[in-house]
RNA sequence: GCCCCCGUCGUCUAGCGGCCUAGGACGCCGGCCUCUCACGCCGGUAGCGUGGGUUCGAAUCCCAUCGGGGGUACCA
């Protein structure tokens, strides 16, 4: 073992003790059984659903214990640091009311939350360990370590860095000194207990008693001493931090599960108090015929980004998502399933794909619930950042939109569930608006066409449509309408009639209509045409005849 | 290679030795409604990874096997 004056000599001579950090952050004063829970994102890339899904149950379940959920920013891989990672973290959880009770900007009486600002903390249990013999310098080289692993391959032992293999493990104090006399770079190593053939037991707050081989790796806790500042790996940091900020319930994705054994040993040689651990199965995507963990790189709805985007409810992801972590709350209605706590012991252990079908279908429903002027708020925000053009429409129109959205919905039994997304909007009921109308211009139009109308018929129907039209109440009565029209130019009462004499006819209602529901919505497919009208007014429904009608 | 986790309809799941000729939801298919679409309603499709045990009886227990996922990093 290294001289304690020769450790004390690596570190800021002003070091706090362990017994300083401990004082700081005393035991919290939370009500019996409170849960305190800790979502931990990293700065590389976009943010995941996956840490959604995780956040939403540490959320969760922090909040029905009366516990406390904390976001601490996990900056210690500074190579893969990306700009902006953490804004658009933070845009992500915001979009889905994941706030935090302590974090970065709200503060809180255990931080820093960000782990690149919690050196001094770490660097006082890298000296308590290396003072206690629990962990020692490693000079080994990148080279020495790729050498040291293909050995082992060669050999079909398991990798790593243990027993005879950990070649500074227990060097010579002189050796060390030289090193360190060089001014050779090392890191930090936890010198593992060597109780070969020992088990690591625990008991996991989801899948139960869970058991695996201890663990013999002496693990890098401090990385490389030629940075700044000098950074802990996950693991260490995980022992330090969650003990520091008394969190008791670690919930987190199932890869963390065979690195529980170390996290034990760790604990326990920094003397702290086991935590509970909770581990989730990742949300998995179907490729072929198998499975595979969401990816970043591959999947375009991994991103948090996707369904902010594609305007999906906040409350529509989250009932999913809060379904697929604990499957009773899928069979609870919405509003209901929201309000009930989600139960670890309930989660499921299988990795569940994303389906995003399913997704459409939730959301389709729940915005079915909705009012016309609640769809009017969220389409509006929606387009604020997405679709400008849209917004401007939006607020010079709000009356008519609120018309439009009242189609089949407002007072509806069923109301109609055509919008799953608020980008739909535009395509569904953009024809709506004038500004965002093109009318059919001429008899024909490819739309009409397909209709296999003749083309003078068109223009007749249409034209005596226009010249009789009238705006009135009664949906049976408005019909009517058209209903004569069709009848005066020959067309077929019903189709039936229709398909039984094809040549006898220049079409059936059906045909008629349709002539009508293109001209006025430039599509075949259209919610109630009358209910359309009145949304539109007179006018604006005669109008948009003109290319129709004009020779 | 070694270690760990997981395996019920296409998907999410219920199931905890007899209530299971395996239930629900989404999807898909068909029908009804109907001036189109959507909604709604009715019906249908489809599954215990495989092989051995144990048992009067197994999706449920045991063993083996296969498949999928993860770890084995100065990534988290």
């Amino acid at each position: 073992m290294l001289d304690r004056a020769v450790i004390d000599a690596l570190f800021p001579a002003d070091l706090p003790e362990p017994e300083h950090w401990e004082q700081r952050y005393p035991a919290r004063e939370l009500p019996e059984g409170a849960l305190v829970t800790r979502f931990g994102p990293s700065p590389t890339g976009f943010v995941h659903i996956g840490g959604v899904y995780v956040a939403t149950i540490d959320q969760d379940v922090a909040r029905r214990s009366g516990g406390r959920y904390l976001v601490r920013v996990e900056d210690t891989d500074r190579s893969r640091e990306v700009e902006g990672a953490i804004e658009q973290f933070e845009r992500g959880f915001a979009y889905f009311d994941l706030a935090a009770d302590e974090d970065i900007h709200r503060g809180g009486d255990y931080g820093p939350y960000q782990q690149s600002e919690r050196e001094q903390i770490y660097l006082t249990y890298v000296r308590h360990l290396l003072r206690s013999g629990r962990a020692y310098l490693d000079f080994a080289t990148k080279d020495e370590l790729a050498a040291i692993t293909a050995r082992q391959q060669a050999t079909k032992l398991p990798t790593g860095y243990y027993g005879s293999w950990a070649i500074w493990r227990d060097a010579d104090p002189a050796d060390v000194q030289a090193k360190l006399d060089a001014g050779d770079p090392y890191v930090v190593r936890f010198r593992a207990p060597d109780d070969t053939g020992a088990r690591a037991r625990f008991t996991d707050a989801i899948r139960g008693p869970l058991e695996a081989e201890a663990n013999r790796n002496d693990v890098v806790i401090l990385k490389s001493s030629d940075q700044s500042p000098r950074l802990p790996t996950y693991h260490f940091a995980h022992a330090v931090d969650d003990h520091l900020m008394r969190v008791n319930l670690v919930i987190r994705g199932d890869e963390w599960i065979s690195s529980v054994p170390v996290h034990q040993q760790l604990f326990d040689a920094l003397g702290f108090e086991p935590i509970t651990y909770a581990h989730i199965a990742p949300l998995m995507k179907q490729e072929g015929g198998s499975k595979r963990k969401l990816s970043k790189r591959k999947d375009p709805e991994a991103s948090v980004d996707f369904y902010i985007e594609s305007g999906y409810p906040t409350k529509a992801v989250l009932y999913y998502l809060r379904g697929l972590a604990n499957g009773r709350l899928a069979e609870l209605p919405l509003d209901q399933a929201l309000a009930e706590p989600i139960k670890l012991e309930e989660c499921g252990v299988a990795g569940p794909l994303v389906d995003l079908v399913k997704l459409d279908d939730i959301s389709a429903d729940h915005i079915a619930t909705l009012s016309g002027a609640e769809i009017l708020e969220e389409v509006r925000g929606w387009a604020e950042r997405f679709d400008p053009e849209l917004k401007t429409v939006l607020d010079a129109e709000p009356d008519l939109a609120l018309r439009a959205l009242a189609v089949e919905r407002d007072g509806a039994e069923n109301p109609r569930k055509d919008l799953k997304k608020w980008s739909e909007f535009r395509a569904v009921y953009g024809f709506f608006f004038p500004q965002l109308h093109a009318a059919v211009a001429s008899a024909g139009d490819e739309r009409i066409a397909a209709l296999g109308v003749d083309s003078e018929v068109v223009r007749a129907v249409a034209r005596d449509f226009v010249e009789n039209y009238q705006q009135l109440d009664d949906g049976q009565e408005w019909f009517q309408q058209i209903r004569e029209v069709a009848a005066k130019h020959g067309f077929a009462k019903n189709a039936k009639e229709f398909k039984k004499n094809p040549e006898g006819f220049p079409g059936s209602i059906r045909e008629a209509s349709q002539i009508i529901r293109i001209a006025i919505t430039g599509s075949t497919r259209s919610p109630d045409l009358h209910a359309i009208t009145q949304a539109l007014g007179r006018e604006e429904t005669l109008g948009r005849f003109s290319g129709l009608v004009a020779e």
